[in-house]
RNA sequence: GCGCGCUUAGCUCAGUGGUAGAGCAACUCGUUUACACCGAGUGGGCCGGGGGUUCGAAUCCCUCAGCGCGCACCA
C-alpha cells in the first residue's frame, strides 16, 4: 500500500462493519486457529476447551463474556509462542432443549411428545438443535472467537456418545455408579427425576398446623402427605415423653380411622420445635426417609407422579394435594383433632431449577454416582491421591484442589467448593427425559446388562432413561480429545490449562469434570478454573426477557462493533464479580477503536522515511516507558487480571500515547532539526505497532486491520506476531 | 442455622501498611491540518459506623449495621 492510499485509508472514520467479516475470513483461511499449522516456534501446548453453550437458542451477553476472555488468554498466549489449541463446542442440554422444543410443539402445533412418539419426537428436537447450533457458530465467528472449528465436538455426537458410555461402563464395572429406590426429587410438571443442584429453594408463607394424634400434638405444613403417618418420632432425652419407649405401640384416631402408631426415638427430633414430636412420611420427605432407613420402618406412597393422591387417601383419592388440603384439615377439624393453626409459617419451598414446580419428594429406582464409596484406583497423578490406594470420588474432587493442582480464581471460591463438598450426597444421573444420552443398560427378566454395546440375544430391553446432561459435559476436557481412544491430542493437550466459566456453574459443572477425570484419566481437568461474573444490566438486574432489559451482543457488535463490545465486557469485570453493562460503556469504546485509529492516521501521515532509526535519547526513553506498560500489561495476564491489562493499555493509548506523546511530537515534526524528526518519526511508528500488538487480544480486529495497512507486504498475521516481551 | 463476599467521588469500580485513584457523568474554556467518536482544565470523598494493633490503617484484628451470594433446612 503506498502512503497516499494509507493516508486515504485512514481518512475516514473506523467502521467496523466494514472489515470484520474480511478479517474473520483472512485468520480462518490462515489456518492459526489450528495449533498443528502453527509456525515452528510454537511449541509448548496451551489448551482451552470452550464450555460448551447449550443448544438451546442463541448466544447471550454472558456468552459473548466468555467468548472474550477466553479469546485473550488464546490470542495471547498464541502470540507469546504457545501451540494453542481453543476448542469449540455446543451442548445437547437434555432438559433445557426438550422442554424448548416441548414448549414449540405445544404452542404452534397443539400436541406433545407423547402424541409423536419418541422416534418423531426426537427427530424434531434434533432439527431445533442442529438449527440452534448453526446460529452459536456464527455468534461465535462474530465475537472474533480464535477457536479451532477442526476439531468441534457436540455433546451428543459419535465420539462423545462412545465416551459417554465408555464412561458409565466403567464406573459401573468399579461400583460407582449404582441403581437403588431412594428418595429424589421428583420434578411434577418435568416429569422427571432432578438432582439436588436442580433444585432452588423459594421462600413461602404457608399455615402450619399443628393436630392430635393420640396423646401427642404434632404440627405440619403439609397435612395432605399424612395419611398414613404411623411412626411418632422424638428426641430420646425429651423428658416431656419418657413415659414412652421406643418401639411401643398405640391406637390413634387418625384421618381416616383408627391406626397403630409406632414411638420411635430419634435425635433428629428438635425437641424445640413446636412440640418436639413429628409424625414421619418417608415416602415424600428426605429427612423422613433417612429416619425411616435408620430404623427399618415402612413407607407407603401418598401422591402420585402428577401430584394426585392414592387410593390410601380414601375419600381424598385422585384429589391434586393443593385442592386436597384444606378439605383434609375440615375433615380433621369435625372429629376434634384439629389443636391450632399458625397462619404464617415462613418456609422454604424446594422448587426445579428448569420448570419452577414444587419439587415433590418420591421414592423411585434411580441410578446414582456414589461419591463417598470406596474403591481402587489404579493410576493416579492427583496429589494426595496414590496409584493403587483406596479412595473415594469425593476425595478426588477435594485432593485436586485443596493441593493446589487445581486452582480457583478468585479464591473466594474454593471455600465454597469445599463446603458443597462437605455436604455432598450421591448424584442422581438417571432422567425421565428423551433428548439425551440412553442409559447403556439392558434389562431381561431378572438380568441386567450394561455395556458400552448392546447385548447379543434376544429380549433384552434397554432401560428407557437418558443421563443428566451433566454426566456428558463432566467428560468434556477429555472427550473432546478422543478419549478413550489415546490420542495424540489427549496426550498433548490434557490436562488444559484453564477452564473459564461463570461461577453460577461450578457444582453443576467444574466439580464433575474434575470427578470424572479424576477417576477415568487419574488427573485433573485443567490446572486453572477463572470464574467469571454474572453481566448485569447498568442497575444491577439480570437481564431478562420479562424485565426486557436483554442487551443481545449482535445488536452491540452491529453497532459498535465485535471489539468495543468485547473490551466492555472485559474492562471492569474482575474476576468472580458481576459486571454492569450499559450499550453507553459500549459507546465509549467504539470512541476508544476510533482513537486507536486516529492515531494510526497521524503516524502514517508523518512517516515520510520508513529507514528512520531511533537516535535521540528522549525517544529511547519513550521507547522505554512503553516497555514498562508491556511489562505491567503482560504481568495482569499472567495474573488474571484481564481487566486491570485492557485498562491499563486503554490508558496508556489514550492518555500518554495520544494525548501527550503525539502532542509534544507535533513541533518536531514540524521543526527543521531533520534528524530529531527522522527519530521521533520511527518512535512514534514502533509505539505503534507495539501497540497494537498490545491490544490484539482484547481488539484483534481493529488491530489486525491496521497492521495489515502499515506493515511491510510480507509481515505475517499479527494474530501470529511476536508478544513484545522486554 | 452454617458459610462466603461486598460497602472508596453522582454512577461503575481499581487500590491489602507509607501524602486518597481511574473511567463515565457534571461544570468551565477551546475548533489554523490525527481525531468533536476531540483537547485543556475545574469541582467533587470523616474510604459504611464504632473500637483496637501500629510511628503510621481504605488496607491488619474485633464488633455493629446494610446489601448480596452459597449450602442446609424443622416435621
Amino acid at each position: 500500500m503506498s502512503l497516499s492510499e494509507r493516508i486515504e485509508k485512514f481518512n475516514s472514520a473506523y467502521d467496523p462493519k466494514k472489515v470484520e467479516h474480511a478479517i474473520y475470513t483472512r485468520w480462518e483461511e490462515s489456518g492459526f486457529f489450528n495449533p498443528d499449522n502453527l509456525p515452528e516456534r510454537h511449541v509448548e501446548p496451551y489448551s482451552i476447551m470452550l464450555p460448551p453453550p447449550n443448544v438451546t437458542g442463541t448466544l447471550h451477553m454472558g456468552h459473548a463474556a466468555m467468548l472474550a476472555i477466553e479469546d485473550v488468554l488464546i490470542r495471547f498466549e498464541r502470540m507469546r509462542g504457545k501451540r494453542t489449541l481453543w476448542l469449540p463446542g455446543t451442548d445437547h442440554a437434555s432438559i433445557a432443549t426438550q422442554s424448548k422444543v416441548e414448549e414449540i410443539l405445544s404452542k404452534k402445533e397443539n400436541t406433545t411428545r407423547h402424541v409423536l412418539g419418541r422416534d418423531a419426537f426426537l427427530d424434531q428436537v434434533t432439527a431445533f438443535a442442529r438449527e440452534s447450533h448453526d446460529t452459536i457458530v456464527s455468534q461465535v465467528k462474530k465475537m472474533g472467537s480464535s477457536v479451532d472449528w477442526s476439531r468441534e465436538a457436540y455433546t451428543l455426537d459419535e465420539t462423545r456418545h462412545h465416551a459417554v458410555h465408555t464412561a458409565f461402563k466403567r464406573m459401573y464395572d468399579a461400583g460407582l455408579i449404582v441403581q437403588g429406590n431412594r428418595i429424589v426429587n421428583w420434578d411434577p410438571k418435568g416429569q422427571t427425576v432432578i438432582s439436588d443442584d436442580e433444585i432452588i429453594y423459594k421462600e413461602e408463607t404457608t399455615k402450619f398446623y399443628y393436630f392430635k394424634y393420640g396423646p401427642f400434638t404434632i404440627g405440619t405444613a403439609r397435612p395432605e402427605t399424612k395419611f398414613a403417618d404411623k411412626y411418632v418420632v422424638m428426641h430420646p432425652d425429651d423428658v416431656r415423653y419418657k413415659e414412652y419407649t421406643h418401639g411401643q405401640t398405640l391406637e390413634v384416631e387418625w384421618i381416616n380411622g383408627p391406626l397403630t402408631a409406632t414411638i420411635i426415638k430419634d435425635g433428629v427430633a428438635n425437641p424445640e420445635f413446636g412440640t418436639g414430636v413429628m409424625t414421619i412420611t418417608p415416602w415424600h420427605s428426605t429427612i423422613d426417609f433417612d429416619i425411616a432407613e435408620r430404623h427399618k420402618l415402612e413407607g407407603e406412597q401418598i401422591i402420585d407422579k402428577y401430584g394426585k393422591l392414592l387410593p390410601v387417601a380414601g375419600e381424598f383419592a385422585g384429589m391434586k394435594i393443593k385442592d386436597a388440603r384444606e378439605k383434609i384439615v375440615e375433615k380433621l377439624a369435625a372429629k376434634g383433632l384439629v389443636v391450632s393453626v399458625e397462619e404464617n409459617y415462613l418456609h422454604n419451598v424446594a422448587t426445579a431449577e428448569r420448570t419452577g414446580a414444587t419439587i415433590e419428594p418420591q421414592v423411585m429406582k434411580q441410578w446414582f454416582v456414589a461419591v463417598t464409596k470406596e474403591f481402587t484406583i489404579p493410576h493416579s497423578e492427583i496429589p494426595g491421591i496414590p496409584s493403587g490406594s483406596r479412595t473415594t470420588l469425593k476425595d478426588i474432587m477435594r485432593s485436586a484442589v485443596e493441593s493446589g493442582a487445581t486452582h480457583i480464581m478468585p479464591e473466594r471460591f474454593e471455600k465454597i467448593y469445599f463446603h458443597w463438598i462437605n455436604n455432598l450426597r450421591d448424584w442422581c444421573i438417571s432422567r425421565q427425559i428423551w433428548f439425551g444420552h440412553r442409559i447403556p443398560v439392558w434389562y431381561r427378566g431378572e438380568e441386567i446388562y450394561c455395556d458400552v454395546t448392546p447385548p447379543e440375544g434376544e429380549g433384552w430391553e434397554q432401560d428407557q432413561d437418558t443421563l443428566d446432561t451433566w454426566f456428558s459435559s463432566g467428560l468434556w476436557t477429555f472427550s473432546t480429545l478422543g478419549w478413550p481412544e489415546q490420542t495424540k491430542d489427549l496426550a498433548t493437550y490434557h490436562p488444559t490449562n484453564v477452564l473459564e466459566t461463570g461461577y453460577d456453574i461450578i457444582f453443576f459443572w467444574v466439580a464433575r469434570m474434575i470427578l470424572m477425570s479424576g477417576f477415568h484419566l487419574g488427573t485433573i481437568p485443567f490446572k486453572n478454573v477463572y470464574l467469571h461474573g454474572l453481566v448485569r444490566d447498568e442497575k444491577g438486574r439480570k437481564m431478562s426477557k420479562s424485565l426486557g432489559n436483554i442487551i443481545n451482543p449482535l445488536d452491540m457488535i452491529e453497532k459498535y462493533g465485535a471489539d468495543a463490545t468485547r473490551i466492555s465486557l472485559i474492562i471492569g469485570a474482575a474476576p468472580g464479580n458481576d459486571t454492569k453493562l450499559s450499550e453507553e460503556r459500549i459507546r465509549g469504546y467504539k470512541h476508544f477503536a476510533n482513537k486507536l485509529w486516529n492515531i494510526t492516521r497521524f503516524v502514517v501521515e508523518n512517516r515520510a522515511h520508513t529507514d528512520s532509526v531511533v537516535t535521540q535519547e528522549e525517544d529511547k526513553k519513550l521507547l522505554e516507558e512503553f516497555n514498562t506498560v508491556a511489562r505491567e500489561t503482560t504481568a495482569h495476564i499472567e495474573a488474571f487480571r484481564l481487566d486491570l491489562a485492557a485498562d491499563t493499555l486503554y490508558h496508556f493509548v489514550w492518555h500518554r500515547f495520544a494525548d501527550v506523546i503525539i502532542e509534544e511530537s507535533k513541533p518536531i515534526l514540524r521543526g527543521d532539526n531533520a534528524t530529531a524528526q527522522a527519530s521521533r518519526q520511527a518512535t512514534l511508528f514502533a509505539l505503534l505497532v507495539d501497540s497494537l500488538k498490545l491490544l490484539h487480544p482484547f481488539m484483534p480486529f481493529i488491530t489486525e486491520e491496521i497492521y495489515g495497512s502499515i506493515s511491510h507486504p510480507n509481515a505475517p498475521l499479527l494474530m501470529i506476531e511476536e508478544w513484545p516481551t522486554m
